[in-house]
DNA sequence: AAGATATCCTTAAACGATTTCGCGCTTTTG
DNA sequence: CAAAAGCGCGAAATCGTTTAAGGATATCTT
C-alpha cells in the first residue's frame, strides 16, 4: 500500500508536508503542492482511513440502527426507500453508513457501545422498538443521533405527517361523500397514537359521529388481519361506505375479502390505504393512498445528522415534519347526489 | 473514553500485558487476567475498532456493493431480504457491514479504492451493473469477494437456481396439462439469459414447440410492460393457455390486463410468477411462482466470504447453487382431460 | 551449585495519518 | 542596517492498540 511515507520519501520533503499538501494547507509552497498532488496520484497513494480516523477522533461513518420488530424490517418498501435515500445523501455529503446491531460476534455490546466501538460519528435510528432501554441509552448518549418517527429530548427527529396524512384522507372520504367511515389501524406504536387521534380529531372536526365498531386493531403490514377485519365491517348491519387501511400493503387483505363477497371497489365500497408503495400504484383501480415521502425523509435525515456533526455548536435539534401527497386512485366513489 | 492505558495504569501493569490479557494471551498469568478483566469492565472499557484496524489490517467490516441499475435497489424484495440476512449472518460472525459507493463526498474513487481506503476485509457485490469497468476491477482485485448472480473466473459466487427455477415452473405448466406456454421476460441480463435457455430446453425437452410469438421481453419489475406484453399475446389466434412472467411484482399488470378484458385467472389463464415475494402469497388467487430462497443466499455469501478472508489458504472458490422452491398457488389450472 | 527451563511481565516499535510549535530563510519596514 | 514580519517546511508527539524480543524471577535438573 501506497503511504504518505512513501510519497515524502520520493518527494524529498517531510510526512508533515505531504500531509498538508493533500489536506490544502496554506503553508506549503504552491510549487510543492502541485508536486505532491502529481506523485501521488502517480504512485496511486489513497488515504487510509482508519489511521485517519484514529487520529482524528472522526471516522466519517454514520451508524444506522435498522431493527424491526414486526421483523418485516428491510423489506418494507417503507423503510428499504428511507435507507436507500440515506445512503445517497451520506455517501453526497461524504459519509458512509455502517449498520449497528447488538452484540457482534462474540462480542456482547449495547447499541450505544457498538457505535463507539466503531467510531461513528453519528446515528440514525429507524424502525425500532424504541421502548428498548438500549435504543433509549443510545439516542440519550452524547453521540449526534437523528430518529426517525420517534421524538425524544433535545434531539433531532424526522417526523412523516400522520396528522396530516390521515386528516387528508378523512377529508377526502367527506369530500366524496362519506359518512360511513371505517378505520382499520396497526399495532399500537406512537404512530398509531397519532393516527387514531387525527382520525378521530378529524371526523369530529366535520362533525362525523363514528362508531366505536368502526375502528378495528390489526397489524402493519398484514393482510390478513386487516381481511379479517374487514370481514367484520361487511357483517355489521350498520355497514360503513368506506374503509381506511393501515397501510396499503395489508389492504391486499381487505382487498382480497371484498373480492370474495362480491363486493366490488369503489362502486359498492370504497377504501384507501397508506404509505403509497409502488404496489398501490400499479394495482387496478388504483389505490387512493397517502404517500409517505420516504425519500425526503432519509435525505433530511441524514442531512441533518451531517449537520449536528459538523457544526455541533449551531446546529439546533429540531424535529422535522415531512409531507407527504395525497394520491386520489380510483377506490373512492363520489356519493355526493 | 476509557482506554487501555487507562486500565493498565490502574493495574499497576503495563500497556501490553492489558492487551494480551483481554485477548487470551497465554503468557500472562491468571490472576492477572482476571484482575484486568474485571478493572476492565469496572471501567466500561471498549475496544477501539479503529487503532485496532490501523495495528492489524483487519477490520472486521465488510463492504456491500449494492447498486441496482434498474433503479429500484434496496426497495425490490428479493435485495432486501438477501441485504436482511447478510447483515444477520455477518454480524453473527463478528463483522459489520459497511455500504461500498463510487465516491465519497468529494472525493473521487471507485469501488475497489472506497474497500480499500475503508480497510474492508472482504465485499460482497450483488445488484449491479456487472459490466461496468469499476465492478470488474473490485471483483478481480486482491480483496476477498463473493458476487451474486454472477460468476467470475476464481472468485467464490453464490447464485440462485434459475435453471431450475424456471425449469419447476414449466414441468408443473406441463402437468397440469398445458402445452402453450408463454414467457415474458425480463431485461438482457445474465440471469435472464440462463432463464430463457432453461425455458426453450425444457419445453424443448418435453417435446413442446414454442413459437417464437410466445417469447415477449418485457423488464424486471414493471407491471406496465409486462401488461403491454400480456395483452399481445391476448391478441394472438393463437393464444396461449399460460404465461410466465418476469416476477411476481410485474406480474400484476398481467392481472390488470386480463381482468380488463374479463379473462379470469385460472379459469380462462393460468399464469405464474417469479421470486416469490410475500406479495404472491397474499394476492387471491394466490400466485403461482418459484420462490428464490433470498435468505439463504444472503446468509451463504456473508458465510462463504468469511471464510475467504478467515482461512485463505484453504478456502476454495465456489459457485455456491440456492435453490428455491416451487409455490403451487391458485393461478394454473389443470387441463388434463 | 550452576545451568536450563518455565512463567510472567515489560520495553519499545509499529500501524498511517495529523498537528503544534518552531526554525531558518527571505522580504519588508522604520 | 537592524529588527520585524512572512513564508515554507520539518521534528516530534500523538491517536489506541498489538506484538516481537527480551528481562526478571522462580523452579527444575543433574
Amino acid at each position: 500500500m501506497v503511504t504518505i511515507k512513501d510519497i515524502s520519501e520520493r518527494c524529498g520533503v517531510s510526512r508533515a508536508t505531504v500531509s498538508k499538501a493533500l489536506n490544502g494547507h496554506t503553508d506549503i509552497g504552491a510549487d510543492t503542492i502541485a508536486q505532491i498532488r502529481r506523485v501521488a496520484k502517480e504512485m496511486g497513494y489513497l488515504p487510509n482511513a482508519t489511521a485517519r480516523g484514529l487520529k482524528l477522533g472522526r471516522s466519517h461513518n454514520i451508524g444506522v440502527l435498522f431493527v424491526d420488530k414486526t421483523a418485516c424490517g428491510l423489506t418494507h418498501e417503507y423503510f428499504s426507500s428511507i435507507l436507500d435515500s440515506l445512503k445517497v445523501e451520506s455517501e453526497r455529503l461524504g459519509y458512509d453508513i455502517t449498520f449497528i446491531s447488538k452484540d457482534i460476534g462474540e462480542f456482547k455490546m449495547d447499541y450505544y457501545e457498538h457505535a463507539k466501538y466503531r467510531n461513528c460519528d453519528g446515528v440514525i435510528i429507524a424502525s425500532v422498538d424504541f421502548s428498548d432501554p438500549a435504543v433509549l441509552k443510545l439516542i440519550a448518549s452524547e453521540i449526534p443521533t437523528v430518529s426517525l418517527d420517534f421524538v425524544y429530548d433535545n434531539r433531532t427527529s424526522v417526523l412523516s405527517d400522520n396528522i396530516g396524512g390521515v386528516s387528508a384522507l378523512v377529508h377526502y372520504f367527506y369530500e366524496m361523500g362519506h359518512r360511513k367511515i371505517a378505520f382499520i389501524h396497526g399495532e399500537d406504536t406512537s404512530v398509531t397514537q397519532k393516527r387514531l387521534i387525527s382520525f378521530n380529531k378529524t371526523c369530529a372536526s366535520l362533525g362525523i359521529k363514528v362508531p366505536e365498531y368502526y375502528i378495528k386493531p390489526a397489524l402493519y403490514h398484514d393482510p390478513k388481519l386487516s381481511g379479517l377485519a374487514t370481514r367484520e365491517l361487511l357483517a355489521l348491519s350498520d355497514r360503513p361506505t368506506c374503509i381506511l387501511y393501515p397501510d396499503d400493503f395489508s389492504f391486499i387483505g381487505g382487498m382480497n375479502e371484498l373480492e370474495r363477497q362480491g363486493i366490488s371497489i369503489p362502486e359498492d365500497m370504497s377504501v384507501a390505504g397508506y404509505d403509497g408503495i409502488l404496489l398501490s400504484q400499479v394495482l387496478r383501480p388504483r389505490l387512493t393512498t397517502y404517500h409517505q415521502d420516504a425519500e425526503a425523509m432519509g435525505r433530511e435525515a441524514a442531512a441533518k445528522l451531517v449537520e449536528l456533526i459538523e457544526q455541533p455548536k449551531t446546529a439546533l435539534p429540531q424535529q422535522i415534519m415531512v409531507s407527504g401527497q395525497l394520491l386520489k386512485g380510483d377506490t373512492v366513489k363520489d356519493i355526493n347526489d
